[in-house]
DNA sequence: TTCTAGTTTATAATAATTATAATTAACTGT
DNA sequence: ACAGTTAATTATAATTATTATAAACTAGAA
């Protein structure tokens, strides 16, 4: 038995992560799925590469540096994560792929998703000509009273 | 007969950019000078501490890339610049200091203004507590038509 | 003109990310 | 279950953007 079977076993069962993998053509992994029960366990995160690895190692996960990197950028290219720009120094990842925006801490650091409904954007400019949109971000930076 | 001296005879004068770094508290050396020349000459800019480098290094400057770096981060701090989130491998600094947001071509990396009038934000979405807003950044990525 | 604090620069250091190439593991067909 | 093929993982090196260092230089004040 090995240690995949023995984690399905004694842990929740990752059949539905698998199909979620397979659904995207990725193979199903013990490294990826470990990722993916991080990610994808219900509530919504925001991840580096590296508070990610911290984590995982902090589960007893045995996964490289490499491997969070190459997971992250394959589940942002198959739409199972998205990238959010905040900080120019590194990629930050968020779990909600559905069309939302950010509050971002500017003081602790903290990214907080903004529900969809809180936010509009009536009126989009004028698009240069022969464009179209291929997205939409809005982050409002924000920092403790006084 | 000075470098400085040379190129402030034989092209524009540079009075009102020594005026403008020395009203920020920095000194009006002749590379910042250079740079300033290059970033504050009428239309406003979206620049990365190495195309400013290229471009300077073409215009006949001699200055270095640690320089570059520092001068965009000193304009930077006094506000003579901002920073623009658009990709997470590299910082862009915008002359345009004033309120407005930006569209972000992922064709071919073009970033340009969006004229603030063009584009308003109504009814905030309700702060976390004790929050308040530090600033509102939207960027709109758009991309060729088909 | 001289002095000194601030600036520039070459270069090294750091940090985030990607590439490489060998090992290992997942899937397919039997 | 098994072997074969292909893809994934990993340690490590390489790359890229940026910041730090410390010696040489210079702007601005006296």
């Amino acid at each position: 038995m090995d240690k995949l079977n023995t984690r399905i076993n004694q842990n929740d069962n990752y059949q539905s992560l698998t199909d979620k993998l397979r659904g995207v053509g990725l193979r199903a992994t013990r490294q990826r799925l470990d990722i993916a029960s991080l990610l994808f366990s219900g509530k919504d995160r925001h991840v580096t590469a590296e508070s990610l690895h911290d984590e995982a190692v902090a589960s007893g996960m045995k996964i490289s540096l490499a491997t969070i990197y190459n997971a992250l950028n394959q589940f942002t290219d198959a739409g199972l994560l998205r990238e959010v720009l905040i900080d120019p120094s590194r990629t930050y990842f968020d779990t909600n792929t559905s069309s939302h925006h950010h509050f971002f801490n500017i003081d602790n650091g903290q990214l907080t998703d903004i529900p969809n409904e809180e936010i509009n954007l009536p009126g989009l400019p004028n698009l240069p000509e022969g464009q179209i949109i291929d997205g939409v971000d809005i982050l409002i930076r924000i920092k403790p009273e006084v």
